[in-house]
DNA sequence: TGTTATTATCGTAAATTTACGATAAACTAT
DNA sequence: ATAGTTTATCGTAAATTTACGATAATAACA
């Protein structure tokens, strides 16, 4: 998109918190960050045998997500273990919450 | 997408969470949001005056939103004055908070 | 050196998103 | 009725996302 050269200045928290819910906004991505969470690491192949999708289709995930910092991995021949990326991952609960925090009067409507 | 008929088993808050996030996972309705948290309530009006897009876009976005459940519009002719919705602002509070909650093992890469 | 195992990347097609201008819809006020 | 104001919807084009199979890359092991 971006058609014409009219540029909005979005604050960088606005950016980042844009950057890690687009991340999160496929189910299988969130699928796959509650395996880690839940499973502490976990190999590409052991993600490929619980979730019935092209393997290829879950490589191009988990590189959404590391592209959005949100996990890292590390070579583990000829595997690769996969991990949350946690001052990323803390990065993002901060931002969440704060968009979350109450304000009372945001709901006057 | 879901080119063939294999279908992955979700669970009803990771579908819920990828709503929400995907709603998310633009700034500009980051930053509608956040004009709809501090400033109680807003036209599309207003809106249009303060982000350099056009108005059938930020039209758009709005629809975005609602359809997440993010936000809701009460007509005000022949203006419609938007602002969050609590109930699932709150909702999708919980779903994040319960995404990001503290889990030791989830970092031992 | 060749084989095996695991994962990333490439090429591609379909679907979706995003942006715009133009138009329609809805309601007031004249 | 007509005009004016505000907002949604339509039509459309470009960009991006998503999914797949096929292929390449990487490193251990025979």
């Amino acid at each position: 998109m971006q058609r014409t050269g009219k540029q909005i200045d979005y604050r960088d928290d606005e950016l980042e918190i844009a950057q890690f819910a687009k991340a999160l906004g496929h189910p299988v991505r969130v699928k796959i960050l509650r395996l880690l969470e839940n499973q502490a690491c976990c190999f590409t192949g052991e993600m490929t045998a619980m979730i019935p999708m092209a393997q290829s289709t879950i490589s191009q995930h988990l590189k959404a997500l590391h592209e959005a910092g949100l996990i890292q991995g590390e070579i583990n021949p000829p595997r690769v273990k996969y991990c949350i990326n946690r001052d990323n991952w803390e990065r993002a609960r901060e931002l969440f919450d704060q968009l979350f925090s109450d304000n009372p009067n945001a709901f006057s409507c």
